[in-house]
RNA sequence: GGCGACGUACCCAAGUGGCAAGGGAGAGGUCUGCAAAACCUUUAUUCAGCGGUUCGAAUCCGCUCGUCGCCUCCA
C-alpha cells in the first residue's frame, strides 16, 4: 500500500492468508496469465518452505460480459464456456508446473454471499440500487484511490470515464447489474441479475481468508480499478483495513508493448509449450524480478534453455563421479566449494527474502555450479570428496524444489527436449548409431566416427565421448 | 492532460550508499584422436545525460532526454 518494500509480519504469526486474482474463463490463456501463476506459485512456495503456514486462495470468475458474449456467440450457455477454459487453464498449469490454490472459488458459488455484502452496503449508505442495478458510491468512501495513488477528482476529469446515466457520480461502479433478455440471472432483492466483477473477490476473500488478511497480489492491470473497488468496497463494509500487503507482477512485452488480449500481440500457453520445454517457460518468467516488465521473444526462451541445459549438464557430471570416483582420497581444489556450499542457503535465503528475487537466486545457483565443475575438473577422488558432491546435488536440488524448476533427471530433460524439438528418431536408434561409432573409433577409424557424429548432429543430437563410453544430448538452443 | 515505473556490456539480467552477480554471444587458451562438455583468460575505470548531497553514488535529490504502463475490459 505504501508502494515500497516493507517487511513482512503476518497478522497472524505463523500464517499467511493469500489471495490471487485467477482468471475470468472466457478465452484460452496466454503468457501474461503464466506470469501471474508462476509468481504466486513461487511466493508460496518459498513462504511454506521457510515454515509459514500459507492458505492460498485463487478464484474464477465463471460469470461476466465476456463469458456471455461468448456463448452468445458460440450460442452456448455462459456456463458451457466457463467450464470448458475453466479446464484448459487447469491443464495449461498443470503443463506449468502451477500448483493448485488450497481455495479455488468460483462466483457463480458465492451469488448468496455476494448479495448479503450488497445488502450491507446499501444498509450502510455505501451503495445505492437503481432500476435493478446497484452502484457503490465512491465518494462515500473516503480513501478511494489509496492503492493507484489516484485522487477522485482526476478522475473525475478524465475524459475517459463512461458516462452511465443511472449512475450518481461516473466513478461508481457496478456492484449487481440487472439482467437483459437472454442473459443469465440470478433472483435478488433488486430483481433477476448477476453481480459485478469487483464485488466476488471481496464476497469469496472474506468468507475464506477473513475480512482482513496477509496479502493479495494479480497483474499489474488489475490495481485499477479492480483492486481499488475492492479496497472500497471491503473496508466500507467491514470497517476493517481490507489487505496488509499488495503484490503485483508486471507485465510480458512483445516488442516493448503489454502482451494483451486487446491488442492482439498474445502468445497462448499452448503455443509456447509446442516449441518449448515447460521447464523453459518457468524459467523464462523467473529470470526477471516479478515486478518488472519482461520481454517475451524466441531469443530470450533459448536462452532459458541453454541455461537450463547447463544445470542439467552439470548434474550428469555429477551422477557419473559419484558413480565412479575411486576411493584413494585425493581433495582436488576443494576451498571454494566448500566455503560457497556453506554460505548458500543464506544467500538464497536473503535475496529470496528481499521481495523474492528469484533472479538472483537463479545467479547463485549458477555460481555453485560454476564451483562444482571446477572441483570437477580438479579430478579429485575419495570420500571427502564424494560427500562436497553429494552436498551439491541436495542445495540445487532443494533450491530448485522451491522454484520448481530443474527438478528432472538429465535423461527425462533431453527426452522432454527431444519430444518438443520433434526429433524423429528412437532412443534404440540413437543406441545403435552410437555402438556402430564405438566400434569405428576402436579401429581408430575417425573418419567414420566423425561422419556418424556429424550426421546425430545434423539431427539435432550432440555426442560426448567419456572415458568409458559415450553419451548423447539434445542440442539445446 | 493526471499518476506511476523503468533506462546497467553486443543481447538478457541482478545489484538501491563502500572495489559492477549470473546467463547467452564473441575472441584466445587448457583438456580431447578430432569434437562436445567443463574450466581459465578476455569483452562496463563504468551504470541514459547533466547538476547536486556525501569521505564515498549505478544506488539519495533535482532537471533533461528516451521507453513503457495505468487512468476503459485486461494477468
Amino acid at each position: 500500500m505504501s508502494g515500497k518494500k516493507e517487511d513482512f509480519v503476518p497478522l497472524v504469526p505463523e500464517q499467511v492468508r493469500m489471495y490471487v486474482c485467477g482468471i475470468t474463463a472466457y478465452d484460452v490463456c496466454h503468457l501474461g496469465h503464466a506470469r501471474s501463476a508462476i509468481v504466486f506459485d513461487i511466493i508460496k512456495r518459498y513462504l511454506r518452505y521457510k515454515g509459514l503456514k500459507v492458505t492460498h486462495v485463487r478464484n474464477i470468475t465463471d460469470i461476466d460480459d465476456k463469458i456471455i458474449n461468448r456463448a452468445a456467440k458460440e450460442n452456448v450457455s455462459y456456463d458451457v464456456i466457463a467450464k470448458k477454459y475453466t479446464e484448459e487453464y487447469y491443464r495449461d498449469m498443470n503443463m506449468l508446473g502451477v500448483s493448485r490454490a488450497d481455495l479455488e472459488p468460483n462466483a457463480t458459488d458465492h451469488i448468496k454471499e455476494m448479495i448479503e455484502t450488497i445488502k450491507g452496503l446499501i444498509d450502510k449508505g455505501y451503495a445505492y440500487p437503481v432500476n435493478g442495478d446497484v452502484y457503490f458510491e465512491v465518494s462515500k468512501f473516503s480513501g478511494y484511490g489509496k492503492l493507484s495513488k489516484k485522487n477522485v477528482d482526476d478522475l473525475m476529469s478524465g475524459a475517459r470515464v463512461e458516462v452511465d446515466e443511472r449512475k450518481r457520480s461516473p466513478l461508481d461502479f457496478a456492484l449487481w447489474k440487472s439482467s437483459k433478455e437472454g442473459e443469465p440471472w440470478w433472483e435478488s432483492p433488486w430483481g433477476k441479475g448477476r453481480p459485478g466483477w469487483h464485488i466476488e473477490c471481496t464476497a469469496m476473500s472474506s468468507k475464506y481468508l477473513g475480512e482482513s488478511f496477509d496479502i493479495h497480489g494479480g497483474g499489474a492491470d488489475l490495481i485499477f480499478p479492480h483492486h481499488e473497488n475492492e479496497i472500497a468496497q471491503s473496508e466500507a463494509y467491514t470497517g476493517k483495513p481490507f489487505v496488509k500487503y499488495w503484490m503485483h507482477n508486471g507485465f510480458i512485452t512483445v516488442a516493448k508493448e503489454k502482451m494483451s488480449k486487446s491488442l492482439g500481440n498474445f502468445f497462448t500457453i499452448k503455443d509456447i509449450l509446442e516449441k518449448y520445454e515447460p521447464e523453459v517457460v518457468r524459467y523464462f518468467l523467473l529470470s526477471t524480478h516479478y515486478r518488472s516488465p519482461i520481454e517475451f521473444s524466441d531469443a530470450q526462451l533459448t536462452e532459458s534453455e541453454l541455461s537450463i541445459d547447463r544445470y542439467y549438464s552439470t548434474v550428469t557430471r555429477i551422477k557419473d563421479f559419484l558413480e565412479t570416483a575411486g576411493a584413494a582420497e585425493k581433495p582436488g581444489t576443494s576451498a571454494d566449494l566448500e566455503k560457497l556450499l556453506s554460505a548458500f542457503k543464506d544467500k538464497f535465503h536473503h535475496t529470496m527474502n528481499d521481495d523474492f528475487n528469484t533472479a538472483s537466486a537463479l545467479g547463485f545457483i549458477f555460481e555453485l555450479i560454476r564451483e562444482a565443475n571446477r572441483f570437477l575438473d580438479s579430478k579429485p577422488s575419495g570420500q571427502k570428496a564424494k560427500e562436497l558432491v553429494i552436498k551439491t546435488g541436495e542445495l540445487l536440488a532443494e533450491i530448485g524444489g522451491v522454484m520448481n524448476i530443474f527438478n528432472k533427471t538429465p535423461e527425462e530433460w533431453y527426452r522432454s527436449l527431444m519430444k518438443v524439438k520433434k526429433l524423429e528418431f528412437s532412443e534404440e536408434s540413437l543406441l545403435l548409431k552410437i555402438a556402430e561409432r564405438q566400434e569405428a573409433r576402436k579401429q581408430k577409424d575417425w573418419a567414420k566416427a566423425d561422419t556418424i557424429r556429424k550426421e546425430l548432429e545434423a539431427k539435432g543430437i550432440i555426442l560426448e565421448d567419456k572415458k568409458d563410453g559415450t553419451t548423447w544430448k539434445v542440442k539445446a538452443g
